[in-house]
DNA sequence: ATACATACC
DNA sequence: TACTGGTATGTAT
């Protein structure tokens, strides 16, 4: 079969056409002439039999099905087709030729071997013997002499040991790495100042600007003294060489450098020239003399080309390629494609089958490519096979999603998962207000022991930050994977967490105003919001309850935007709350002239001193996600959709001893009593159709109820926490449906609550804002209790207001106070950090070394901020917060562990040395 | 929109 | 004993 032949081909080692993925991976820089053979064979024993080794291969034979697939399509391509492709392409090449540009000047420029080598230029011992950063589990990088034993970036400590027993593993030091990356791009900077770091390690410069004025710079401006490191003596520098006086460069003293001699005692200074092969070689004269680091680049018209030239000479070398079209394509025509970005593993494969290796071929075969991948596929093929890219510096794009993963050793146990699953949605939520992002796409990432990953979403309707809205979500998607195989429990080597589809800067603004506007229309005695002219009342009496509802309808802009579509459920939710909204303030406005005077209803003036400040919580996110995963567990009726409509439970008169005995109908505005959820909301479907209303709802049957009753959600699960203090919590649904109704959400007055905006009651006969953040923690309750009695709690919370701690429902910490007016004022700061924040051009510079979690990461380890032993940027091993120790469990992964930290500081993404 | 795969460091 | 973590994007449904 022809594909076999190229399979083999294609993969250079032993003859095995299901390795190449597990088969060392030597195409990129370092690897010259190793005995594959015997390399494959050390880790293909090593491997085989393992689950990944499994999963691996499993993964293969998916790539070559694929394969097949495209072999076969190739087998039914008619010349005629292929002509016409031809024609297409020849066109599209005709045009990218006429726009080829060749005037930009880019460099690449990439630290040889990073991680490695800062360790060996920190502990000499370590020069002269093969030696690797990371950890018996992953490696993030070697140096030079162990790569001639095959050991690489990306491999497993424990199999880079059979391959060199005498390798030295040393584990990652990222303060140190991010320390000595900043002093490489402060050199960066001055050759351009918008130059695009791609990770600690690397980065494209575009030095055109800079050529274009070193042309007229003297000589003294391109001079360099060489610091003379043995005696630690400076010779004076003109241009300032800073700090370091440490050792000679420790790497590749015989490498094909093109910095100046080093070795040359007598020589002290160093002139470079004016043309672009001189600025690179100064810029990487300087980083050397500044770090003892050496740093190789590539020089070409973009940023492809320039990435290819950088590991050409690698390490401690450059390679330009000059603007010129004719040297452009004899450089790529003999180029392996998998030398280019964006080329791996399987794209190599699928284009050896094609007879295909490198991208003269490329070219050759472009009609045929056109035809059998994607458009955005071949049109990249063209572009590679006709040595183009990307000419500017991608300005900084925003960034489109933000996650947290970690692997464990196996974890089987259902409340041990959502432990996690909550720790990991606290940690992306301080990543995402660290960058002041919310996002409305929540997705859950699972590996099992077998190494299958999967990943399932949610869209929200609005963006969310908190933890609490990430967890709501999360919890509900790992709960319908939980629940899909049981009994038998989810048996998990990772769990990840990433939100998503961020609300963009012009929708955040809006946002922020229209929160401000709520609150100072709601103005209230805190003496925060002094403007107190307006209040929801005086909204009704302007019958405007749309401008009551507004802050709502912007917060949630999306949903807008599906109403203009009318497809979602949102859309109709929203309609249906507005509409709801306007009708139930006139019935309550009429009820309130004629029962003036009772304590029951609120007065102009009652209503402009109280401090409604409703907020967007966990329960919008809750109910709309639990509502999802009860239909997808229970192939569900609409019914349980129905928990987030407005169901409103009306307290009698004291909130303390009867709450829930009333759901008010938000269309008609009619108490029911005693009646289940399922009825309520088919009374509310009637409603909506507009046929009549049961004044005396029976009480329908509720077999999806019922279930849920029996098959309790794990204890542990959030929905006993969110359950107390978000009393419309849909898991209340799910775990006691017929008495704790999940939408109690109505003051004394009768207000109405949407879910969406919710949470008013009154504390000390003032209204205020109950968080229900961290109230009813986990932590510290316990777990078995919580189910049962959370309305008990809520009813507490709201009459019990002498021990309430408040919380703030912006930042989430406690407030010590009991006194409104402080604990207002609190909130009142909260927010208006928040709008700073939103108008502030870049997140605030982060002081890594005081990073709380780091900090308390160095409290555990008490070394000078080495995190190599805990795992995820310094999380904290989620088990300890929120288990027993003797539930504590085992983190598996070692790496990369505070890189985000960086990463938000600079606004950059943060890598290992590869 | 969701799920999964590929790729990068 | 032991095979990462974070982000973007492509492919497929």
């Amino acid at each position: 079969m022809e594909s076999l032949h190229h399979q083999g081909a294609a993969n250079s080692s032993s003859g095995a056409h299901l390795l190449s993925r597990i088969a060392l991976n030597d195409n990129k820089a370092g690897m010259e002439g190793l005995d594959r053979d015997k390399i494959n064979k050390i880790i293909l024993e090593t491997s085989k039999g393992s689950k990944f080794y499994e999963n691996e291969l499993k993964k293969e034979q998916q790539v070559n099905q694929r394969i097949e697939k495209m072999m076969e399509q190739k087998a039914r391509i008619t010349k005629e087709q292929l002509k016409q492709a031809q024609a297409e392409v020849d066109k599209l090449t005709c045009e990218l030729e006429r726009s080829r540009e060749l005037g930009r000047v880019i460099v690449h420029v990439d630290m040889d071997a990073f991680y490695a080598a800062v360790e060996m230029r920190d502990c000499p011992e370590l020069k002269d013997q093969p030696m690797a950063v990371g950890s018996m589990s992953m490696l993030s990088t070697s140096n030079y002499h162990a790569r001639r034993f095959g050991v690489r970036a990306a491999m497993p400590g424990f199999i880079a040991k059979k391959l060199c027993p005498n390798l030295v593993i040393v584990p990652t030091n990222f303060d140190k790495y991010r320390a000595v990356s900043a002093q490489v791009r402060e050199i960066f900077s001055e050759y351009d100042p918008h130059f695009m770091p791609m990770s600690l390690d690397e980065a494209y410069l575009d030095i055109t600007e800079h050529l274009e004025q070193r042309k007229h710079w003297p000589e003294t401006m391109r001079t360099y003294h060489i610091h003379d490191a043995k005696t630690g003596n400076d010779a004076d520098m003109s241009a300032a060489e800073s700090e370091r006086d440490d050792l000679s460069p420790v790497l590749f003293e015989d490498s094909p450098s093109s910095s100046p001699s080093l070795s040359g005692a007598d020589r002290k200074a160093e002139v470079f020239g004016t043309s672009a092969e001189e600025a690179v070689r100064e810029m990487r004269f300087r980083i050397e003399q500044k770090t003892s680091l050496t740093a190789s680049a590539g020089i070409a018209p973009n940023t492809m080309l320039a990435k290819v030239c950088s590991d050409k000479n690698k390490p401690n070398g450059q390679y330009r390629i000059p603007p010129e079209r004719q040297v452009v394509m004899e450089f790529m025509k003999d180029l392996p494609v998998r030398k280019v970005s964006g080329v791996g593993k399987v794209t190599e494969k699928m284009l050896a089958a094609l007879g295909i290796a490198n991208c003269d071929q490329l070219g050759q075969q472009m009609a045929l490519l056109s035809l059998l991948f994607s458009g955005s596929s071949w049109h990249n093929f063209l572009h590679i096979s006709l040595g183009l890219g990307s000419t500017c510096m991608a300005r900084n794009s925003e960034r489109k999603s933000i996650s947290t993963e970690m692997t464990f050793g196996e974890m089987s146990d259902a409340e041990e998962q959502y432990s996690l699953c909550r720790d990991l949605c606290h940690d992306l939520a301080e990543d995402l207000q660290r960058e002041g992002l919310k996002g409305k796409t929540v997705t859950l990432k699972l590996k099992n022991v077998k190494f299958e990953v999967k990943t399932r979403a949610f869209t929200l309707q609005y963006a969310v930050c908190s933890e609490e809205e990430i967890f709501a979500a999360a919890k509900d998607l790992l709960k319908v994977e939980i629940d899909s195989v049981s009994p038998q429990p989810l048996k998990l080597r990772l769990m990840g967490v990433r939100v998503s589809a961020f609300i963009s800067a012009e929708d955040k603004k809006p946002l922020q105003r229209s929160i401000m506007g709520f609150l100072q229309k709601d103005g209230s005695d805190s003496g925060s919001f002094t403007q107190c002219a307006g209040s929801v009342l005086k909204a009704e009496e302007d019958s405007d309850g749309a401008s009551f509802l507004k802050p709502q309808s912007t917060e949630m802009k999306e949903p807008s935007v599906s109403e203009q579509k009318s497809k979602s459920k949102g859309a109709q939710q929203q309609s249906f709350f507005q509409r709801a909204q306007l009708k139930r303030l006139q019935q309550q406005k009429e009820q309130m002239s004629v029962m003036a005077g009772t304590d029951t209803t609120n007065n102009s003036a009652d209503a402009a001193a109280a401090t409604p400040i409703d907020l967007p919580t966990t329960n919008n996110l809750s109910d709309t996600t639990s509502a999802k995963s009860l239909s997808n567990t229970n192939s569900g009726t609409d019914t349980t959709s129905h928990v987030s409509k407005p169901a409103v439970l009306k307290p009698s008169f004291k909130i303390s001893t009867q709450v829930l005995q009333f759901l008010i109908c938000p269309v008609c505005n009619t108490e029911m009593k005693d009646v289940n959820l399922t009825a309520f909301n088919n009374h509310i479907d009637e409603c909506l159709k507009g046929s009549a209303v049961d004044n005396e709802p029976t009480h329908l049957d509720a077999p999806k109820e019922q279930e849920e009753l029996d098959s309790k959600p794990p204890a542990s699960s959030s929905e006993s926490r969110t359950l107390k203090s978000s009393t419309h919590d849909s898991s209340c649904n799910e775990e006691k449906p017929s008495t704790s109704i999940s939408v109690p959400l109505v003051d004394e007055d009768g207000d109405f609550k949407t879910p969406f905006f919710c949470h008013r009651t009154k504390i000390n006969g003032k209204r205020s804002v109950i968080s229900k953040k961290k109230m009813p923690v986990f932590e510290s309750s316990s777990k078995s209790s919580t189910t049962t009695h959370d309305l008990e709690a809520v009813t507490e919370m709201s009459s019990n207001s002498k021990d309430s701690s408040l919380t703030c429902p912006v930042c989430s910490q406690p407030q010590s106070t009991d006194d409104l007016v402080l604990f207002n004022r609190h909130v009142d700061l909260c927010l208006n950090q928040d709008v700073l924040l939103e108008f502030r051009e870049s997140p605030p510079p982060v002081d890594h070394s005081e990073e709380p979690a780091l900090k308390s990461v160095r409290g555990q380890l008490g070394d000078q901020g080495r995190v190599s032993e805990v795992k995820g940027k310094s999380k904290r091993q989620p088990s300890s917060s929120s288990l027993p120790p003797s539930k504590k469990i085992k983190v598996l992964s070692t790496k990369h562990t505070i890189d985000k930290f960086f990463k938000s500081n600079a606004g950059q993404k943060v890598y290992p040395e590869r």
